[in-house]
DNA sequence: GTTTTGATGA
DNA sequence: TCATCAAAAA
């Protein structure tokens, strides 16, 4: 089980333990080095879920605690997720978390590789494939686990194993999964495709979700629409294939990304009702909708119930027709590709 | 970007 | 066979 790190931002102090599932409450008081009197000494409640990798928050002062940039409200409790900021009052005194597997005894730990074996699947649908340096280094992530590992005075070559949530930072900063880069966002191939060309764009800059997304952003956002519509309109087929851009309503994944899929669905990760659904329903936000939307409103809202979703019966995305399972909905699609 | 595995039931 | 659900993994 992994432990769980409440990382001061600006690390004005060293990171706090979260044990799994104590409450711990914090505020002005030495453990956080805050002074400011508008900071209740009891300011939150915490509690870590080491397993699933989350930490619910509750605020119990009477002055706003905030998640990204949405009070969580007195008597409120939210979920906070690595990725996202927690502003312990008044928008200051900034927390990231961090979820890491313990090593109490130096060497004796398991090897953990990320540049290791991958999937034989995806070469399938490659035809091109620039570079092919399987180089085993993993660049450092960009996020300073120095600062939260005291204890690590030796063996610095070790990153400790970060959270699956945070997969995505870790995959956009290794050179070898990017696929495209520029100054503001990069390219990676989706791990699991859902077909057969699906990327991600992820912005450099640390967005951890939709709700997180302000009018600032929108000229990223559309940037990273450009990026993708690029990706899609150069890759082979691309005269015959259909591409949708868009965002996932409810990801399980830290850190925005605007998905670039091939409307095929020819994949072998596609596997269950949540993966069709996902990018078949509403589950699915065009790109163009969240900027719109963004545009409009200055935020972007997720409907209550999106999540139910999911469990839609299989419906074909090109007829409509409804399928009763998985296989026969491949089979399904496969009558379409070929016609 | 969760996937994988296993148990259970239709 | 296939879907659904829960738990584990990294």
């Amino acid at each position: 089980m992994p432990t769980c790190w409440l990382v001061r931002a600006d690390e004005s102090h060293k990171p706090i333990q979260l044990l799994h599932y104590h409450t711990h409450t914090l505020g002005r008081g030495p453990e956080t080095q805050i002074k400011d009197q508008k900071c209740s000494r009891q300011q939150v409640e915490l509690r870590a879920d080491c397993n699933r990798g989350f930490v619910t928050v509750k605020q119990l002062g009477s002055n706003p605690t905030s998640l990204d940039d949405v009070v969580v409200g007195k008597g409120n409790q939210v979920t906070f997720k690595p990725g996202q900021k927690l502003y312990m009052v008044n928008r200051l005194y900034p927390y990231t978390l961090q979820f890491r597997e313990e090593s109490t005894s130096a060497g004796a730990s398991g090897e953990k590789s990320k540049a290791m074996k991958r999937p034989h699947q995806r070469d399938a649908h490659e035809e091109r494939d620039q570079d092919k340096e399987k180089s085993c280094r993993v660049s450092a992530p960009s996020c300073s686990n120095s600062a939260a590992r005291p204890d690590q005075t030796h063996a610095p070559e070790k990153e400790p194993a970060a959270h699956w949530s945070q997969g995505l930072k870790v995959s956009m900063q290794d050179p070898s999964m990017q696929v495209y880069k520029d100054e503001k966002v990069v390219v990676i191939k989706d791990k699991y495709p859902k077909a057969r060309f699906h990327w991600l764009v992820l912005p450099w800059d640390s967005i951890s979700s939709l709700k997180a997304l302000r009018p600032e952003h929108v000229e990223l956002l559309k940037h990273m629409e450009r990026i993708g519509a690029r990706m899609a309109q150069q890759c082979p087929g691309s005269d015959t294939l259909r591409f949708r851009l868009g965002y996932h309503a409810i990801p399980s994944m830290s850190h925005v990304h605007l998905h670039v899929i091939s409307q095929d669905f020819d994949s072998p990760c596609l596997k269950n009702k949540k993966h069709w659904n996902s990018f078949t329903t509403d589950y699915f936000i065009e790109s163009q909708d969240v900027i719109a939307m963004l545009e409009r409103d200055g935020r972007v809202s997720v409907k209550d119930g999106t999540s139910e979703l999911l469990k839609l019966p299989l419906r074909c995305h090109v007829c409509h027709q409804e399928q009763t399972t998985i296989p026969k909905l491949k089979e399904h699609l496969r009558g379409h590709a070929s016609s």
